[in-house]
DNA sequence: GGTCGATCTGGGAGCGCTCTCATGTACCGA
DNA sequence: TCGGTACATGAGAGCGCTCCCAGATCGACC
């Protein structure tokens, strides 16, 4: 009786959203059929499906999908994480092409993109907890360093996680989309030779990350195979900033250098407004190769880069992602994208 | 009977997250008492709260978002709506400066980013479908175009709603943040008056948006302002590609334009690219000004520009939304941030 | 004609949480 | 000592959905 009274309350101010009883109610079926016809409808008769379709359309109804995943334990929504200590990075085209890519192949599904920006003045494991908290069916890891520790964490949750970029333990079986990083650098130092260049000397990206990592081992192992010794290494941040500093200081150290390789387009930018400032052309006394070759400001100096299919490794995750959520344990082999040398004025004399 | 087997069943494959029923008994409390302790802890004993506070910790407990929301109707959780019909629109450093603001404001809350991007492809209504349809507890739009008919949509829906630069109609009592595009229009062509160019043309954003019809309004304003004739106008996107087309065409109708003002950056790099191939200097021959001031890559001409604290605004839209969320219903002013000149080397020949 | 299988349908439980309400306990002034 | 107030607590319903199960319907086949 109390309960009667309480419902005759509730329902007085025109309930505002139909629920699936009031749909099922309006096509003169059972609240299961109609959850049947609203999802899939296998085993639901033409009529009911079509009296549930009408229905839907003349209710505009929506399912509630917190009480769907209530019960489903899924929640259709992904996490994009990218985890760097200052909110700028957004300000990087990478996580422009990156989100692109995602949205992409998230289009004609029903998945909803969350957006974890993990920051350093946040808790650094309420962002792992977030993700083992159900919250999202699964992850897409942009960005992560060494100390993050993210890996075992999210391995272990069994939560379907890719990530972009090779993470420092592979041996734990997690995901991941790539671009032969080492190869990349391997291109640039064998490009730089070729061209005649003798003195060179590289940028790197913060060492805790493995595209960086790998960027410099095959631009050591390039200047080898080219018979170059070891060139000066300065480290960046892949700001263009960074890419200022580090050109400085190479230009301190040795102040005939002729060639340098940027591990990405923002610090071989940086890099450019540094030499200038020293007095240097681009490419007459000193070529540059950057990395990433999305960065289409016109007007600029045309960078020779190596070329990163962003976007597209960014919807390969993502597919790969749901994949993965649908069939999860399903053992996956992770995706390299070849990196591709694109020749520009910024390594050519002769060119433009 | 049946119900107790089912039970065990389940139980069988030791419970993976620990229900507020599990914390609830590890801390010798009831349910509620758990429920209450868990959320902000009004009318719970201290003894109760630091056991539930302790069992949090060993359990590792969550709250169940899905279950939550399902009975507070509410989800914790904000969408970004993005309305554009090519995806590329991400690479605009102002979708990265909305971006970073709206999650620096929503940093130190427990809400959830959810990126709406609605595209040429997909299905325009299936937006609205999803934000009316209690998926989130408020909106922000951050770019929209007269076609949408969105703003009576989303206002009849009741959903908080905040829009980044002024919706069409205004009378619905949608709350919003703009820049004072109208002024910034002015203060460029003033600028270029002022620097004594007087054959001046404009490049306008697409005019289904606000910004850059109020751009236009306050350019034509401020030349009637200088004694100067309204000048050419030519019509972009908002892109580089766009900037340089439009330019191309001031140029074919009018060769000796010596000033030209752009409704953003991207336009005005675009334009500078389209004047240079066209054997004109900048500033000698034509002064540029942009609109935005938030490209910053360094080694390029500098542009002069009309700065807007994009960020800023972004993060005022989101506290704006959130205080919505908390009390709606309540009436609140839109805020206008000031439109402010940033003279660079792109208009001033005897700078740099 | 009766049985079997296939197909469709509705009843009902329960996902994990919050919130109302009734009860229990402690402490105040009279 | 007792009624009253304040506060802490637990029982229980119910949010809207999915899914299991049992029942109903209908041919088809022996």
């Amino acid at each position: 009786m109390n309960e009667q009274i309480h419902r005759g309350l509730r329902a007085a101010p025109a309930r505002p959203t139909p629920t699936l009883e009031d749909l099922a109610t309006a096509a003169g079926v059972s609240r299961s059929t109609a959850s049947r016809a609203i999802n899939g409808g296998s085993r639901v008769s033409p009529e009911a499906q079509a009296a549930v379709d009408a229905a839907v359309l003349s209710l505009g109804y929506t399912p509630n999908r917190a009480a769907r995943s209530l019960v489903t334990r899924r929640t259709s929504s992904i996490a994009l994480v990218i985890n760097e200590p200052d909110a700028r990075v957004m300000m990087d085209p990478f996580f422009a092409a990156v989100i692109t890519g995602v949205t992409e192949a998230l289009r004609e599904t029903d998945m909803q993109l969350v957006l974890l920006m993990s920051r350093a003045g946040g808790d650094p494991s309420r962002t792992v907890r977030y993700l083992r908290g159900g919250h999202v069916d699964g992850a897409i890891v942009v960005s992560h360093h060494k100390a993050d520790g993210w890996t075992e964490e999210l391995a272990a949750s069994g939560l379907p996680t890719v990530f972009i970029g090779r993470p420092w333990d592979t041996g734990l079986g997690i995901h991941y989309v790539d671009v032969d990083s080492f190869e990349g650098g391997r291109l640039a130092a064998l490009h730089l030779a070729a061209a005649g260049r003798t003195r060179l000397a590289t940028i790197t990206g913060p060492l805790d990350m493995t595209a960086a990592e790998d960027r410099l081992d095959g631009w050591q192992a390039g200047l080898k195979e080219a018979g170059l010794p070891a060139g000066l290494v300065a480290h960046g941040d892949f700001t263009p900033a960074g890419g200022t500093e580090a050109a400085e200081r190479l230009l301190a150290e040795d102040s005939g250098v002729d060639g340098i390789f940027a591990a990405s387009d923002l610090m071989a930018r940086g890099a450019i407004t540094a030499l200038k400032a020293a007095g240097r052309s681009v490419p007459g006394d000193v070529a540059v190769v950057g990395f990433d070759d999305h960065l289409t400001v016109p007007g600029e100096l045309p960078l020779t880069t190596i070329n990163q299919p962003t976007v597209e490794m960014a919807e390969k995750a993502a597919r790969l992602l749901l994949a993965d959520i649908e069939d999860p344990g399903a053992a996956r082999e992770p995706v390299i994208y070849p990196a591709r040398l694109v020749v520009r004025e910024s390594s050519e004399p002769q060119a433009g």
